[in-house]
RNA sequence: GUCCCAGUAGCUCAGCUGGAUAGAGCAACGGACUUCUAAUCCGUAGGCCAGGGGUUCGAAUCCCUUCUGGGACACCA
């Protein structure tokens, strides 16, 4: 399908040449117009707004230069059928009907690898997402970044990117130092001496179970020692249980890293003071208040940004920037981070810093996530890492199941607030659209079990008969598979993994209206033929699909 | 006050780089299981795309403006 549209816009574009050349038309470059399968059926396979496009460039209505367009279409021996113009000036194209016979065999041979594509022509990308604070559990905010970053992670490999997915762990400055004093606090509660846990310290369960664990390997050792080498060993300590606790959550969620970065490194190297000194040479520091300051205001933000807070101590800010260059350095070609809308102020700074060290600030892509709200009961859930009061997404995994879980962070664009209703998501009932999907590629499998009791199996490539399959709902089933391979690509262009969450459950309802409509094995030999290849080739797209999103693609349900 | 996101069917949301008659799921109502899995399907109903201006062949989509909800504006991260 990829390859028919790729056939008509060279038939477009010469068309426009000759008619040009012929002097019907001024000279005129090939704008940028949309060439695409229409929703309605009557619109033909393909249709292009191209004469409405070139209606004010050549100042002419579009529906005449529309008409001048297919007369220098040569149709004979062609691979279209018909083209016509139509409505406004749209012009539609009718393929032969063969194509569709092409397209099911090639997803049956392609199988896992149909809709791949090398538009990413092997861009290295990296995608940082989630980066929570290894100071606690992961919660729902995290468990969206985590479901929204490794999906499209996915996507974008399929589509032919170089991906990695990096976990920047912020195991430096101000929130450690806040962190060993609840671990010392917590330390000395359960060896009875009294203690306070700071204010705005770590309030959860889970810091007290990780100090009785330190109690137990380590006893009462610490109690003597200067408080700067036992919360230094405490900290070690918690934030190495933490971390192995995160990645074995995330990698029962499904998601698995190719790097831990920590943020530490970045001081120990110097990355940080190199990149101080490099932003000072480039003319964008000033002191002022005891502080150093990032001009930002020089690139028309706002106000300036503190990088050496008067203590001494670089902020955040401050190392992300080293951590932003370093990765640039990488070969990185370009940068997509994950975060939650909290931290848009980030965007505009981090992009500013980019730009005065003389990058292109569109090397970094941020995908804002609005916030998650939790819904049980009808009630909202509030969550609080501090106070200690929330779900942890290992309670998610465990309350919904990993399927149910990532689809439902996965189906929503990022720019939405996302209300989370636990109670829709652990029903196994029809309410649930993820179950809807699966149950489709379920009853295929089905379908083939049935057919190897009775003795039989696919017919081998290439030898059923498609033009049966003369159905409606064939019909839309095969023009939707043969639209997964540009559904890919327009998914990773937009970097929206829950476009693909969308096209698998319009599949799974075009399967679903076919399968009740009409038996796959029936009295007509050469029709169940047909029949079992479409099914094949739609358990593959759903399978392919449903992979991208981390989700099973069960054979029983 | 400035900035970001959202406002589309009763509810939750797609569609937003302008295109042909604005879609889906849930909820409601009426139907379909002696037939490959009814976790399914078929049908009915449901809309001043928040309001108002503008841009043009054409606007849910772009621009301006008002209103409503959420978030951000630290020597926190």
């Amino acid at each position: 399908m990829e390859k028919n549209r790729e056939k008509i816009r060279t038939v477009l574009a010469s068309a426009l040449e000759s008619a040009c050349s012929k002097g019907i038309f001024p000279k005129t470059d090939v704008p940028d117009y949309a060439l695409e399968i229409p929703r309605e059926k009557g619109h033909g396979d393909f249709a292009t707004n191209l004469a409405m496009m070139l209606a004010k460039p050549l100042r002419s209505a579009p529906s005449k230069i529309a008409k001048v367009l297919i007369q220098e279409i040569e149709l004979a021996e062609s691979f279209l059928e018909r083209i016509e113009v139509a409505g406004p000036g749209f012009i539609n194209f009718y393929l032969q009907r063969d194509w569709v016979h092409s397209e099911l065999d090639l997803i049956l041979e392609m199988k896992d690898s149909y809709g791949r594509s090398e538009i990413g022509e092997g861009e290295k990308i990296q995608v940082e997402f989630v980066s929570a604070n290894p100071t606690g559990l992961l919660h729902m905010g995290n468990a969206r970044g985590a479901a929204l970053g490794d999906s499209l992670a996915d996507l974008l490999a399929f589509a032919g990117y170089d991906i990695s997915r990096e976990y920047y762990i912020n195991d430096a400055g101000n929130q450690i130092e806040n962190f060993a004093l609840s671990l010392e606090a917590r330390y000395l509660q359960i060896l009875g001496q009294p203690a306070q846990l700071p204010e705005e310290g770590y309030h959860g369960e889970d810091i007290l179970e990780t100090m009785k664990g330190f109690v137990s390997s380590y006893g009462d050792r610490y109690l003597q020692s200067p408080g700067i080498d036992r919360r230094k060993a405490m900290v070690e300590y918690a934030l190495s249980e933490k971390i192995t606790e995160i990645k074995k959550t995330l990698e029962d969620f499904g998601v698995v890293y190719d790097l831990w970065f920590s943020e530490q490194t970045l001081h120990d190297s110097g990355s940080v003071q190199k990149v101080l000194d490099l932003l000072g040479q480039k003319g964008f520091l000033v002191e002022q208040d005891g502080a150093v300051w990032f001009k930002a205001t020089r690139l028309g933000l706002e106000k300036d940004e503190v990088l050496i807070r008067g203590n001494g101590m670089p902020t955040y800010f401050a190392v992300d920037i080293a951590y932003h260059l370093d990765k640039i350095q990488e070969g990185f070609t370009k940068i997509i981070n994950i975060w939650g809308a909290d931290h848009h102020g980030h965007v505009a700074r981090m992009k500013a810093a980019l730009q005065a060290l003389g990058y292109d600030p569109e090397i970094l892509q941020v995908i804002l996530m609005q916030l998650v709200r939790l819904y049980s009961g009808g009630e909202i859930v509030r969550m609080s890492k501090r106070t200690g009061n929330f779900v942890s997404l290992e309670e998610l995994v465990e309350e919904v199941g990993r399927d149910a879980a990532r689809y439902f962070f996965v189906m929503r664009s990022p720019d939405s607030h996302l209300d989370f209703d636990l109670d829709l998501a652990k029903s196994t009932s029809n309410d649930n659209p993820v179950y809807y999907i699966q149950y489709a590629h379920a009853r295929i499998s089905s379908v083939f079990r049935q057919l190897e009791e009775l003795g039989s199996s696919l017919p081998a490539p290439g030898t059923a008969d498609i033009s049966l399959l003369v159905e409606e709902q064939e019909i839309l089933l095969i023009h939707k598979l043969a639209d997964f391979p540009n559904e890919i690509i327009d998914s990773a262009k937009d970097m929206a993994p829950h476009r693909i969450a969308r096209y698998l459950h319009e599949l799974a309802g075009l399967f679903h209206s076919f399968y009740n409509a009409h038996r796959i094995i029936c009295d007509d030999s050469r029709l169940t033929e047909a029949r079992l290849v479409l099914a094949a080739a739609v358990q593959i797209v759903l399978a392919n699909g449903l992979g991208l999103l981390s989700l099973s693609a069960p054979e029983k349900m």
